[in-house]
DNA sequence: TATTGTTATACTCTATAACTATA
DNA sequence: TATAGTTATAGAGTATAACAATA
């Protein structure tokens, strides 16, 4: 039954904080296009990472879908020279990804627009926002005890 | 500076919370596909509630896309038998939208599955998921003082 | 034999523009 | 003229299956 309670306070947390998702949504869209970017694409140039070089195949796991997407979707990323596909050292079928200048400085200018907290964090009070960091780090395995 | 001060603790905090909704992304996936639904048809699913029909213009508005796309969207679940196209009472132009008995079935299943705690959250102990709740509700205005 | 990435195919989502039927 | 919804079209994401090169 502690359960029971435990799980009610949780649930409502859960959901208030599926309204704050959803209240995003239209702000990442429009960000997306503000870089004639597919939502796609914007994932992909986030994960990865300026000096380390991803196979293309991590990127299909980290996004969540088929290695067949990864293909077209590096691409177009290439075809705007955003990333570059180099051949692995060891295993000669890996590609390796790697950020281009050109795309180092538009995943910069994504990572500013996209890292600035949403209206509703933004007007939380210190405390509350202290509060939450907190929180969302336990809730992340961030221990800090 | 207080401001400088104040964004900090919210940008750290925002920056967890995208990692928590980075984190439900293959969760929602994978519901979607458990009802053989593609990400969209559960959005307009979930927006049409029942008992109260829905203008497609509306729908349309909600999801953040083009009139167009909606006709695609209740095609295919009205194929499915989840939602009907009813006239509109006064203006003929207009089109309602509401769930069908097997809609309002799959919509209760979908929710059941949809609103459940993800791990992060659900981890959480009493105290932290009620301060997460009530931090969440001032966030988005629902004042209850 | 198994795996990485590609290609081919088919379906869904998306926006734009042109169209219809109403208003 | 303006609006609600459709259709046509084109581009992008998605999964599946078949394939080439490599392991």
């Amino acid at each position: 039954m502690a359960d029971a309670q435990a799980s009610s306070a949780a649930h409502e947390a859960w959901e208030l904080l599926t309204e704050v998702m959803m209240g995003q949504r239209s702000r990442m869209l429009a960000i997306a296009s503000e870089f004639d970017l597919a939502p796609a694409q914007v994932m992909a140039l986030k994960s990865i990472e300026p000096g380390s070089p991803k196979p293309m195949s991590e990127l299909a796991t980290l996004m969540r879908c088929d290695n067949s997407n990864i293909t077209g979707i590096v691409d177009r990323l290439e075809a705007r020279g955003l990333v570059a596909r180099r051949p692995g050292d060891r295993d000669r079928r890996v590609k390796m990804l790697e950020v281009t200048p050109e795309g180092e400085e538009l995943r910069r200018q994504l990572h500013g627009r996209l890292s600035r907290p949403p209206e509703p964090l933004a007007s939380l009070g210190e405390e509350d926002a202290r509060a939450l960091r907190d929180i969302l780090a336990r809730a992340l395995g961030r221990n800090d005890d």
